[in-house]
DNA sequence: TCGATAATCTGGTCTATACCAGATTGAGGT
DNA sequence: ACCTCAATCTGGTATAGACCAGATTATCGA
């Protein structure tokens, strides 16, 4: 009963699934080189990335930038609809978390920005660029464009924990309501630079558009990660 | 100021994103051959094939099983929280929807799908497994998993259109809350071979867990959309 | 002991070629 | 005008080899 046609890439990619389950490589270990894999199974290396390649694709493995392929950790839950800061969430559900401000500036309104936003072009709103960790490995960066108005000064607080929070507590503003925008797209550019993977990478893109109480445009979040970094997780609808 | 270390494969990347521009390509419409295109570009079908695939991953072109490569719609927009059918929002944005339903049965429940909806394993349960296009191209595959408790006959009905609606008008059976999942992963097994992709595609799971009135499941649904598909749109906490 | 440097290892890119299977096209026969 | 079947075109898979640049490791000198 077998296939005839099942092409040898997949072959492979059964062959270093299983081997994978019998060493039990856990999350984080490395794997052995693919010259060593390309001998191992036969085959060339070419081959061997098209097997490891498809593992990536299934979230199972990652690539680090010269450096080998590892274990893919468990995808972190994230509820973009809760106020809930980076830091908790990933710290609840057992791991380490660390944010990197890249860096946080005072900037202008741009075309694009303010039709998303509202704000006229040229208005000026704070620009701060994050990458967040967990266990270590980045798995996403962030933008945050920031209405100035009812929290000046709010560059020099840092930023290395929850800006929600610091918004909040220092300042009383909360979002109201957002809208939410999620969807696939490839990694590039300076996000892809930020988070070391190579142009093309699958990622997921969310973004947040928060209003405050009074109904005026508070925080613009676009966050880039890592495609097998996540599952979003919400509830709708519910009362409690 | 040119950048030496600019690999060909983005190189060629740029050229065809202005090529397709200058040509005015638009969508679903075809590119000439890899052949072709690594002849008039100076460069292997390898070389060639990574550029492709670039486009592919950023969402500008998608691939039909060897019949060549073609400009990618519009991305659908999408609010899984809403419970509006298909054919309504495809249609309101201006597209043309359709459903074919590729099977459907009444089935036992097994365990993952009890472990996900709380039935226990081998009570009855309908499946339904259905493929959606806009404008005749297949963007998702979807599994239904229905409670039958309060909607008996229900396979007997036409399910090419919205299973939402026949649950609402002829059941009075609607959502009261809903636990809603979405990640990337990779298409592969049923779902590839439905969508017509190759395994190991960029895709989008979105999964919606629904309880009615009575706080009683509902309707557990999987769908697989391609990656390059639809951007997800929602608005949280507006009382409009 | 430490820091700079050289050797080595890794994945990333690229060429040139070959064959396969599915999809499309075209020729011929009815 | 239609069907059939072969030729052709397409992307998909695979081999064998090569060189590069970044990352890591080993070595050597101060």
């Amino acid at each position: 009963m077998s296939r005839f046609d099942y092409p040898v890439y997949l072959q492979l990619r059964d062959q270093l699934w299983s081997w994978i389950e019998a060493e039990k490589l856990s999350s984080q270990q490395r794997l052995p080189s693919e010259r060593e894999l390309s001998e191992r199974f036969h085959t060339t290396r070419v081959t061997i990335r098209q097997a490891l390649s498809q593992l990536e694709a299934e979230g199972l493995i990652f690539r680090s930038n010269r450096r080998g392929w590892y274990i893919t950790p468990e995808r972190l839950r994230y509820d973009p609809s809760r106020d809930v800061g980076f830091n908790r969430y990933v710290t609840e559900q057992g791991f380490k978390p660390r944010t990197e401000t890249l860096f946080k500036q005072l900037t202008e309104v741009s075309p694009w920005l303010s039709e998303a936003c509202g704000l006229e072009v040229g208005a000026p709103v704070y620009h701060i660029f994050r990458r967040r960790y967990v266990d270590e490995r980045g798995l996403l960066v962030e933008h945050n464009y920031i209405n100035p108005a009812h929290c000046s000064g709010l560059l020099g607080e840092s930023t290395d924990l929850s800006i929600w929070q610091l918004l909040r507590d220092k300042y009383d503003l909360r979002p109201e309501h957002r809208d939410i925008e999620i969807y696939p797209l490839a990694l590039k550019g300076l996000e892809a630079d930020s988070l070391s993977v190579n142009p093309g990478a699958a990622g997921l893109y969310i973004q947040r558009l928060s209003f405050d109480q009074r109904g005026e445009f508070l925080e613009l979040d676009r966050e880039y990660w890592l495609h097998d970094a996540l599952k979003i997780s919400v509830r709708i609808g519910d009362r409690h």
